[in-house]
DNA sequence: ATAACATTTAGACATTCATCTAAATATTAT
DNA sequence: ATAATATTTAGATGAATGTCTAAATGTTAT
């Protein structure tokens, strides 16, 4: 299945509405990191971080991969041109013509 | 009150997070338009609508101006270049500096 | 095999949210 | 004043969502 189509939009936004799930997207700008780091800088359990993790993957904003006992995450920057444009469509910019 | 600051983008973010909104923020995008104008382009009841358009003015994406029986509705612009800097800051785009 | 560690999945719970109907407010026309 | 029109507000309801605890899965070390 292919991401990043006009349902993506939605996944994409809504996955961004949620303040834990933009602070793991800013933690991830300093480079991979494993489900445990990322929960660290959170009071949250292990369980609710998974789950957000899991949300911004259905998103195709972040990308994991599997390494011995952990699971690195990473950003996948490709997905945010499509929010990019759709805001772009707004400020004047006519990106899409 | 003043709008846009480090709260804003919350605020902001959940209100584009609604298709509905969406699809009304890209109505305006044709000009400003009473709230039925709007609300003929929805299946919702005027009630629904009003909401809508309630939580876009609280997040300060669209403005309303009161002309004799009616109220228009168009997109404040300014807005977007939050949510712009936001995702810019993600796509190495160094759009702030 | 057993224990320890890393992460996810399952199920429950409380809150938020989109939507509706009905009533309220405000403006214009008769 | 009364009626008609435009829009919002109030209150209710069902669905979606963030969070938790407990259990399950998968991996490495003893």
């Amino acid at each position: 299945m292919k991401w990043g189509g006009a349902l993506g939009i939605q996944q994409t936004l809504k996955a961004i509405s949620d303040p834990s799930r933009r602070e793991i997207l800013d933690l991830l700008k300093s480079g991979g990191k494993t489900a445990g780091e990322i929960g660290q800088h959170f009071q949250a359990t292990g369980a609710t971080v998974s789950h957000h993790l899991s949300v911004l993957k259905n998103a195709g904003l972040i990308m994991d991969e599997k390494k011995g006992k952990f699971i690195y995450y990473e950003l996948n920057m490709t997905v945010f041109q499509e929010i990019l444009s759709w805001i772009t469509a707004f400020t004047g910019g006519d990106q899409d013509e």
